[in-house]
DNA sequence: CCGAAAATCACCCGAAAGTATGATCTGCTC
DNA sequence: GAGCAGATCATACTTTCGGGTGATTTTCGG
């Protein structure tokens, strides 16, 4: 019979939910008690609310700080990844071609890959800072993106820059 | 993806807090139907009750799990490196260690190169903002850089992100 | 246990980035 | 020549970034 095995598996797995249960039922026998002993506690009820919610608070936030995982310490690994050094790279032009992109924002686009400001994108290319926003935005747009770094990162997965 | 390990973590806290309000609804009807089979008491002071104890206890969970510190995982930094390794290699390690980025760091770092405003890093990383911007700073400060951007061009040339 | 480093957070302020809108100007095509 | 898209620039505005400073708490090695 498997049976057995599936019960105490059963109860492996989910023991901190019984032992949890348990100790609620008793809890909960312990509270009735409690109120059948003191019957005449009408006027302390909202004490007894107070108490019970207290409980149950401090409750929640045991059972929620048992049952997180442990605590990991931060390890760093460092995994060296040889690749190699020919240039497999291709821009993407089909890619670049779908998403419409002019050839003003392709170079705004990799000047500000590379670390460059707009100011000095302006002058990098003769233009006023006002149009290199203008570029930069479209950009944007049509690469459906909201900032310069995602611009770069996702030109970077599409291989539309280096 | 660093996210995935949060996700299951966070299903598996939530399976947990369903569990638990199974568990409770079941020994709250358990309990609800011996006093029904057995004794004669007021009826809404304990539906009542049970409320307050799974209101309280919920919010229990959930201030925990909201107040408690993320648990830090693993960072593995990749470190693509050119063939002819014996003196890039080096450099690299030196330059790493030179820079003396700290784990923080590195996984504002990281996040950054991926695209994530401060707002958004401090929401994955569990930060305030202002925390963020503490660490890019000091990060902008050892990489000698001006800007998230050029931080990431740095990086990426250093090899010290993928 | 103590001190240093790391990590956390706050406030202020100026600079940069990004949005929205509109206006020229140019080159191309129908 | 009309229409159109790209490029250029502007103004005005909001949001984000980054620097500077100071503070407290955690962590960790000696």
């Amino acid at each position: 019979m498997k049976s057995i095995p599936m019960i105490r598996d059963f109860i492996v797995k989910n023991k901190l939910v019984l032992i949890y249960g348990i100790a609620m039922a008793a809890l909960i026998f312990l509270l009735k008690w409690l109120e059948l002993r003191f019957i005449i506690i009408n006027h302390s009820f909202e004490v007894y609310i107070g108490l019970i919610a207290l409980l149950f608070t401090a409750l929640g936030i045991w059972l929620a700080i048992k049952l997180t995982k442990p605590k990991v310490r931060t390890v760093i690994i460092e995994k060296p990844v040889y690749i190699s050094p020919s240039e497999t790279f291709e821009l993407n032009e089909q890619l670049i071609r779908k998403l419409n992109l002019s050839n003003r924002e392709l170079e705004v686009l990799n000047l500000m890959a590379n670390g460059l400001s707009n100011q000095e994108i302006a002058a990098q290319l003769y233009l006023s800072l006002n149009t290199v926003k203008t570029h930069s935005s479209n950009l944007f747009e049509k690469m459906e993106v909201k900032s310069r770094t995602q611009a770069i990162e996702k030109a970077r997965r599409l291989s539309i820059i280096a």
